[in-house]
DNA sequence: CAGATCATGTCCGAAAACGGCCAATACAGA
DNA sequence: TCTGTATTGGCCGTTTTCGGACATGATCTG
């Protein structure tokens, strides 16, 4: 099976897309600690990401509130469960980790959450920037917490996203 | 990538082929401590084996002293190296372990040997049999020691192959 | 309020256990 | 002496096990 990739310009940086024909299954920052890049073997190509691209486009530009993509992120059963989850949090609202463990029938697994959360392959698309601590702390996120900020305002429907942390 | 297999069967009892469409990767015995059996989704068909049966016919008929087959055991760099070299011993000698862990560059190693000697998937066709103690022993091998000094006769040309131990 | 405790799934590195070994000893028997 | 048979300690790759570390949070203790 072929991968494709391509790399996407987004206002929080360079976005790397991978997949196979049918489903996106990894979007990656090329900086920051989880820096991901395109592997030997894959092949450049931005038609399979046409969708993909799109929607992006109209979720910066704040026109679209959920994507409607076939996704395929590789991993265990619980850390899909975790992500699937994610994706049935509201646009503009924020859960904690322990809501979200709660969410998947785990009350105790909060923390297991979190790391799964940690290792979610198609950030932005799959929102676990929309996941915080229950203190109110952004608390980690791979894009960097500027962008977990950028993405959590943007969302907010501020006119003038700014970096407001605390 | 398709898994065919097929039951062969040999003086030595039934034994289980199985590879691909390109190169035989198992030969198992049914019974003893190693007991392989076909798994599910491999599809049963003799043809792929045509060439592998004629010539363990003619090994087992004493007229065939070196196989000629495309062969694909799996394993780790190392435990290739081991397999590789046991194609070299020539037929109806006998080499130690040692002997063999020197032949492959790591003369220290021959314990290591033993345990990959262990794990080869394609038993008669690569010779581990030929691999004995350096006292003499037989030591070990997973069709059964019987089976090990049957072949062992059986190179060494002898009339009639008896289950001399000793 | 600051700290300690415990529960949870997964990954990763370290450490230990486990073999189809073998050469160097130590001894018992002739 | 000269055998043959146990015992010991070291050597090597692989597999298994174990202990932390995490994008946490409710509860308990001082």
């Amino acid at each position: 099976m072929t991968t494709y990739y391509h790399y996407y310009d987004s206002p929080i940086g360079t976005l790397l897309l991978a997949g196979d024909s049918s489903a996106l299954s990894l979007l990656g920052f090329p900086g920051g600690s989880m820096a991901r890049r395109h592997e030997q073997g894959w092949v450049e190509d931005s038609q399979p990401f046409r969708q993909v691209s799109r929607q992006l486009d109209e979720y910066f530009a704040g026109t679209r509130r959920d994507f409607d993509l076939p996704l395929a992120p590789a991993g265990t059963a619980f850390q899909q469960a975790v992500w699937q989850a994610l994706t049935e949090i509201p646009y503009g609202e924020t859960w904690s980790y322990g809501q979200l463990a709660q969410h998947i029938g785990k009350p105790k697994a909060s923390r297991a959450v979190g790391a799964a959360n940690g290792l979610n392959p198609i950030p932005v698309i799959i929102p676990c920037h929309r996941v915080i601590g229950s203190n109110g702390k952004l608390t980690g996120f791979g894009g960097g917490l500027e962008t977990k900020s950028f993405l959590l305002n943007l969302e907010s429907g501020a006119r003038a996203p700014g970096l407001s942390f605390a």
